[in-house]
Order: C-alpha cells, then structure tokens, then sequence
DNA sequence: ACTAGTCGAGACCGATGGTACCGTCAAGAT
DNA sequence: ATCTTGACGGTACCATCGGTCTCGACTAGT
C-alpha cells in the first residue's frame, strides 16, 4: 500500500461545484447534473470523485449557506433570545430565494438517499442550536416537542406557502413557545 | 356546435388508475407512469386524458383516502376534541405506509405545479377542519399559528423523520396546543 | 523517466414523463 | 341501420435526466 502517488484533488474544483449549484438553486432553475457540470466548467465524473449522488452535491451546498446564520448572542432573557433567533431564522428562510431553495433540499432528500442523510444531519444540527438557546434559561425542561413546533411551522408554511414566512411570524411564533416552556418548568 | 357525441368516459378506467396509484404507494414501490397504467391495465394516454400530470393522479389517489379520517364528534372540551382529533390524525399519518404516502406526495407536489396545487387544497381542508374544532369551543381566538403548529409538527417529523408520529405525540401537542388557546382567549 | 490518479469533456446507457398513432369499441345523431 | 364522434388499450416514440465509462491531457510523488 503507497501513501499516495498521481495528481492531487483540485479543491478549486469542488468549490466550483458547489458554487454552480447554489447559483442554480438561487436563480430557480432545474438543477440537473448536467447544468451543474456545465456552468461549474468540470466533467460529470469529477463531480461523483466527491459525492456520491447529485442530491448529496445541492444539500452540501446549501447546508454551506444555511449554517450561516445564528445568532447565539444572549439577550438578557429566553424570551429575547428565542424571538431574536427564530424571528431571524424566519426572515432568512422566508426570501423567495431561499424558500426555493430549501423545497428544493427536499425535493432532492426524497428521491436520494444520501441526500436525505445529510438533511438529517443538517435539521438536527439546527435544532441542536435552538435547543441549546432554551437549555441556557430552563436547563430542566424538555424541549423536544417546542423545537419541532418551531421548525414544524416553517418547513411546513414554506412547502405548502399558504402562510407567511416573516419577522412577524417569527417574532409571534417566538412568544408563544416561550409562554408554552415558562408554563411547563 | 353539437352538444356530444362519441363514447363516454369509463369511470372505471378512472377508479382503476388511482386504484393502481394507492396500491403502489402503499406498497413502496416506484410510482412511474408505466408501472400506474400496467397495473390498471390501462393505456398511459388514457391517464392523461382525466389528469394533467402523473403528480396529480397520485395526488388524487391519496387524497381520497386521507379525507377518510376525520373524527368530529365533540367530547365535551376543548381539550378532549382536539386531543381526539389530533391523536387519531398523528395515529393515521405516524404508519410507515401512510408516512410513506405523504413523503411520496411532497415529493410529487415539489416537482409539479397540477400536483402542488392539489396539496395545497388538501392541506388547506385538514386545517379547515381543525380550525373548525377549535371555533367551536374559541370562536374568538386567533387559531392560524396553532393550527400550523399541529400540522407544521406532523409534516417536519414525518419528511425528516427524526422522531416519532404516534398516538403519544399526537396528544401531548394536543394538550400543550390546548393550553396555549386557552391563555391566548 | 515512470507511474498513479485527477482533470475536463463527451459518448453512452437505462429509466422516466409525456406524446403520437393505431385499430377497436360504444353511443348519440341522422 | 348507418354514420360520426371520441374514449379505449396498446405500443412505438421522443426528450431529458441521473449515472457510468472512456479518453487524452496534466501533475506530483517515486
């Protein structure tokens, strides 16, 4: 067994890859493997080198952008720091932009197995940091049912649509979980 | 303009095709055009002259069994009605083929515009009769958020599949929804 | 120099959604 | 009774997609 000989994995490569992918999720295009290929200027076969399937490919790539945002800063209160974090995850996740393309993370997680190992990976990493937000005030109490309740009305309001994905929304959803875990410590 | 001649639809051509549709959802199975009119024992173009889209004859097939399910009868409380409603609701969804279906429906409604809106209008009629439940006992109180919080926690537990949908779940979100209304009334 | 392994590119394959066409059959119009 | 219209089952066909295979070019370690 060599330690490694032959030409290196251009990591340029793979950041053009996953560039290619976010622009078409963006724009709302059809986000085919071909398209990807295309506009990442890299042959199909580089693309299965580093994934193993086109659904693994778009949700690394949007998990990428996802992680983004969260803000963790205490405001003095759980009701300040609940309603800062999911009023700011609802205002992001609720641009068109966005919206189409976490349907489209979706789209991909149901028919590709891989894919849907990494939106698990993904969700759960995003409740993670909801729930470490309310473990910070009520260390005791159980929050399960509260997480799901928040991410719940934002997947579902941006796979249907037949509601608004807002600050507004946000900052009212925020309140009334916060009011739900006081009750239950 | 004559007002019709020639042969008239086959009705059961129709039940046929969403027979087929419900049988292979229900047994896991690809939902492909061809594998929809085999079953049937039906000619593709047949499918498409009652449905605009394969998105929308799977739709329609799972829709009508959904709309089955829908325990109305009052107990005496608020919170015994919607826990009832809910309970049966989360049973019903929380089976693996039935969970199976509503991933398959998703998956359709995110690919085809005939198919979202169908699942738009479902989607719409099971809020409609949980809003009904709750009017009833609150006529005043401003149910939108809560009833997304019931549906928004079935949705994203069953596409993600991180916890379980079962009798158990159904009614402590039952009860803290109720909870919730009541503080808000 | 040699070798192994990545690179971009494109031909190729199987499956799929959807359309076109066929001969057949049923029911209203004449 | 015959004609006309349009749905029927069946099948050939098309474009597209995910994924595989092959190719010559390139590059870094032996």
């Amino acid at each position: 067994m060599r330690a490694h000989t032959g030409r290196r994995r251009n990591d340029a490569a793979k950041a053009a890859i996953l560039a290619a992918a976010t622009d078409l999720l963006a724009e709302g295009q059809p986000v085919t493997l071909g398209a990807i290929a295309g506009r990442a200027q890299v042959g199909k076969q580089t693309i299965y080198r580093w994934w193993p399937s086109k659904g693994a490919v778009v949700l690394e790539a949007m998990t990428e952008r996802a992680r983004s945002l969260a803000p963790t800063a205490s405001t003095g209160s759980l009701e300040g720091d609940l309603e800062a974090f999911v009023a700011a995850t609802f205002t992001a996740a609720g641009t068109p932009e966005y919206a189409a393309t976490l349907r489209g993370i979706v789209s991909e997680a149901l028919r590709d197995e891989h894919a849907a190992a990494v939106l698990a990976e993904f969700t759960a990493d995003r409740r993670e940091q909801l729930y470490l937000i309310i473990e910070r005030w009520l260390p005791d109490v159980d929050a399960d049912l509260a997480v799901d309740q928040v991410y719940g009305v934002l997947w579902y309001r941006i796979l249907i649509g037949h509601a608004t994905v807002d600050d507004a929304a946000g900052r009212q959803l925020a309140a009334t979980i916060a009011a739900q875990l006081r009750a239950a410590s």
